[in-house]
DNA sequence: CCCCATTACGTAGCACGTAACAATG
DNA sequence: CATTGTTACGTGCTACGTAATGGGG
């Protein structure tokens, strides 16, 4: 058994059985993959695939289940790579982590900075995209983190760390009625036609979850995955706003005025995911750090150590975390 | 990198650092492991191990942290085959168990008597030891199962499953005063020289726990890791025994009685262990259902699914155990 | 008729073994 | 001086690429 060829195999599962698709990912001829796989199958004296005519078709179950573990292998032989890698120069490396626009635009850009200027030999990737698929990069191992506030936990293969909370602020225009209404109520908010995230983004289920529990409906004309779209809107006068009290800046957004919407809405927990089992590099521990102080590399460590969420939901208290 | 590298690698730290003695076990030359490792450490960019003049000194960090990855692959590489087989021919393969003279002399006989009616072409492979050693040959995958009632529990990587309870028994030579003895006492008992198990065997704790908390120091005068060294004493006459009931044979231990002490005793629990992520064959689900009727394949899935031991517990509750 | 997997075949690279060498206790 | 790790070198195997073949949709 090859290492190759266990490449080889997760590669042709990985693009639908495609042997030419494979060939092509890994730079190497389709006849050499075909060869090494009719090889494995011999040396285990079993079928991984199965062939209908001159394509092929499925997994056998041998192949089902042989799968995951020679993607589990794939992943250790990497692990060591990147453990050699943190050894001989700890400063060195990549550093791929996929998150929402709200992160990106508003929660990062601090951390990243500092980062950047302590890691400068780390090559950053940032990747964008909808907390679903953020958390299937991680998963894939494409990506080393996935910060996001909504879908990681519908993962089971990863580890799921609790950041920051943060509410939300109402944003209306300058001497918008509602500037006025003091306090703010959700149902004056209800009143006039809304703008905010998408449904599954930057925590759209709290929202709905407030309104639904007072039995409100509101008139929502506009939903949008980032709030810089949503701002515009509002500025255009088409309704209100409610977005991430952390998306609205002072500065930049000076039309505009924003009320805060905090006592309205359950809070949303950022949280800060990898793959179980992945090697962290060090400064990766340091860029945790920095992006959610309590996350020093022990409490991290221990939470790795841990089997289970309850587990991790002990060592971390989600009423203790900072708030935005 | 290659499988064998790592393969070279684990070898040569399994061997204290003797390159010699790795090239010896894997049928190989010391030049070309000498050489592998080089290359290896050559293409991570990090060393693997220390040199100190011409032999190997120690581990770098760098080699410690790679080793249980190396390690774990290669496990993982020896799954792959495993589950091949198992899906060439379920019914042909080997089964390899550890454990105690106890359990192989009185426990196990009519098990792996039904096991090789019922599988013929599997190998068994009988090993035996004391329970520490029993159970880093699990840990160290050179068995599929460890059983014992000792020790089992002191290792961290076993995933271990309770299988039956028993208790113990006084025997004492025919027409021995404590025959008359009705009900039986550990008072009474302890007036008599002792034969029992050596300490770390076979329920041997139990056995001191229940004197010391009477404030009893029984007068041990011989004692020996098997029953039947013990009734071999018992018949010269050197003092009573105490064993494991099961361990009492009514006609071939004829100039013997033995007399129930389970009203003495706590009840010690026989367990089976294996080590964590192994991937069970057919007939291996099979040997632990006969051997325990309750940890049926579904039970021992759960319970290999289970992070921690409580679960474990929470899934078999030893007081259902089959008591013999 | 195009797409795709397999078979055939040649080559370049490399893993491994033998032999010689060096260092250590 | 015996043991052990490294260097040198030759060879046989094999992984891989190119070209040809064959089946299916």
């Amino acid at each position: 058994m090859k290492l190759q060829q266990l490449r080889f195999f997760v590669e042709i599962t990985r693009q639908e059985l495609n042997v030419s698709a494979a060939a092509e990912r890994l730079y190497t001829s389709q006849p050499g993959i075909s060869k090494q796989i009719k090889l494995l199958e011999e040396e285990l004296g079993v079928g991984l695939l199965l062939r209908s005519g001159k394509h092929l078709a499925a997994l056998t179950p041998a192949g089902q289940a042989i799968l995951p573990v020679a993607d589990q292998i794939l992943a250790e032989v990497e692990k060591i790579r990147c453990i050699a890698t943190e050894h001989k120069d700890n400063r060195r490396g990549s550093l791929s982590i996929a998150t929402t626009h709200t992160q990106a635009r508003y929660a990062l850009p601090d951390v990243i900075k500092a980062f950047i200027k302590t890691y400068p030999q780390v090559a950053l990737h940032m990747h964008q995209g909808t907390p679903v698929q953020i958390s299937e990069l991680a998963v894939t191992r494409r990506v080393d983190f996935a910060i996001a506030t909504e879908a990681l936990e519908l993962f089971e293969d990863l580890v799921m760390l609790p950041c920051y909370r943060w509410n939300r602020s109402v944003i209306v225009p300058r001497d918008h009625p509602l500037t006025r209404a003091s306090p703010l109520t959700l149902e004056a908010v209800a009143d006039y036609p809304l703008i905010t995230y998408v449904f599954g983004f930057t925590g759209r289920s709290q929202l709905d979850q407030a309104f639904n529990r007072r039995g409100l409906t509101p008139r929502v004309v506009l939903t949008a995955v980032d709030a810089d779209v949503i701002k515009t809107y509002v500025k255009l006068g088409l309704g209100i706003g409610i977005i991430a009290s952390m998306a609205y800046d002072r500065n930049a957004d000076s039309e505009l005025c924003s009320l805060d919407a905090g006592h309205l809405f359950e809070p949303s927990t950022t949280k800060i995911g990898f793959r179980k089992g992945a090697f962290l590099r060090g400064y990766m521990y340091n860029f945790i750090e920095h992006f959610a102080p309590h996350l020093t590399r022990e409490v991290v460590e221990a939470a790795c150590g841990a089997g289970t969420r309850e587990e991790i939901e002990q060592l971390i208290n989600t009423r203790d975390l900072p708030v935005r």
